[in-house]
DNA sequence: CCCTAATTTTAATCCGGATTAAAATTTTCG
DNA sequence: CGAAAATTTTAATCCGGATTAAAATTAGGG
């Protein structure tokens, strides 16, 4: 069977999602340029020329990668906004939530770092998804303004302001349970204080 | 002459500026391994091998890029800290400071992505100076919690929830001055709003 | 104007790592 | 067990971009 494995079997998308693990641990530690397909594959007691099997080549891996993170962002987002409540509670989840698929068991979130490095249609792709993340987020924000609970400011900038420090944890979070139970309780407790009105 | 010019003429020092700059940009937009010297040259009306007379190589490059971001980092922290006032308003200065730095005359700033592909030497440099420049700042908060202005956290996670919020900057801003005053304006704020007793 | 140093270009070379093809091994299941 | 599919490896190949060396051009001072 090719890697364009569609009737993709369970076995399979195991050792897959955990390709994809691996690489956003390398792709984050190591920057993408400092990984090899050698270092990904050691990680997982392959030959380099193993990944071919699962994936098309390091433009589609780190792809991937990305479309996991914004799937995981995007993801949480939504949960958050289903669980209900105001928009600083929606905001306060999401955050919690976040926080927590950062530093727990969701491991390493690949740092988008190389978008413009990716094949046109994949940066449109990842480009838009991430976008419409803000944008949703941005909502909830609004929305949190209108009913009161959170305070008048510019949505898109604090968007920004939250967006860039949670997704600046991978470069200094490498795994040590202390250091995520601190992240999970003082990151949404600090982010959102300065939301209130 | 050769590249290792230490008694650097004006002219030689000001190529050498333009050049990390546009190097920065070039990192910041397309990423370290997206970017040809070639591109850098381009954007100086040069040929590749010329930067070659400026600097000695691609990893040098993003080595000075690194280092004269930890350097404004730790500038607009200095000059925050000598105009005085309670911890709470060294932060806010270093703040409005550091945005406008980053969106302002002082160029792009690189993005420290690919610190562990430096050589180790250099990692090891521009590393300390990152660590100290964020227990500086650690001790800024620590001051305000002291001196009152500042409320009860965990200075560590604050910090890196700040910084992260601060380093993302360049992933949205390209150079739109409206947008700029957005940022000059809302970041200082916000971020400043979660820190009040 | 000429000489020397500074700067840049041209034209290779070099090299690591991505990619590929074919072969070998392992797994699945009748 | 044995055949077919799935998975991995071995052993090339390939290639873009970094780097280098030497030549060409430009700039400035006497």
């Amino acid at each position: 069977m090719t890697s364009a494995n569609s009737g993709a079997t369970r076995a399979f998308d195991d050792k897959r999602e955990r390709l994809l693990r691996a690489a956003a641990r390398c792709f984050n530690e190591k920057g993408y340029s400092g990984t090899s397909l050698k270092d990904v594959a050691i990680q997982l007691g392959l030959t380099d020329a193993a990944i071919y099997y699962y994936i098309a080549g390091k433009q589609e891996l780190v792809y991937q990668c990305y479309m996991r993170a914004a799937d995981i962002g995007q993801r949480v987002l939504d949960q958050a906004i289903a669980e209900g409540g105001s928009g600083f509670d929606v905001a306060r989840r999401y955050l919690e939530l976040h926080v927590a698929a950062h530093c727990g068991d969701e491991g390493p979130i690949a740092i988008m770092s190389e978008i413009p490095s990716l094949a046109p249609e994949h940066r449109e792709d990842i480009l838009t998804r991430s976008r419409t993340h803000s944008r949703n987020f941005e909502t909830v924000l609004r929305r949190g303004i209108d009913d009161g609970s959170v305070v008048d400011c510019d949505v898109r900038m604090t968007g920004n302001a939250i967006m860039g420090a949670v997704n600046w944890i991978p470069k200094w979070f490498h795994g040590d349970p202390v250091v995520a139970e601190d992240a999970v309780r003082t990151f949404p407790e600090y982010l959102m204080r300065g939301l209130k009105p």
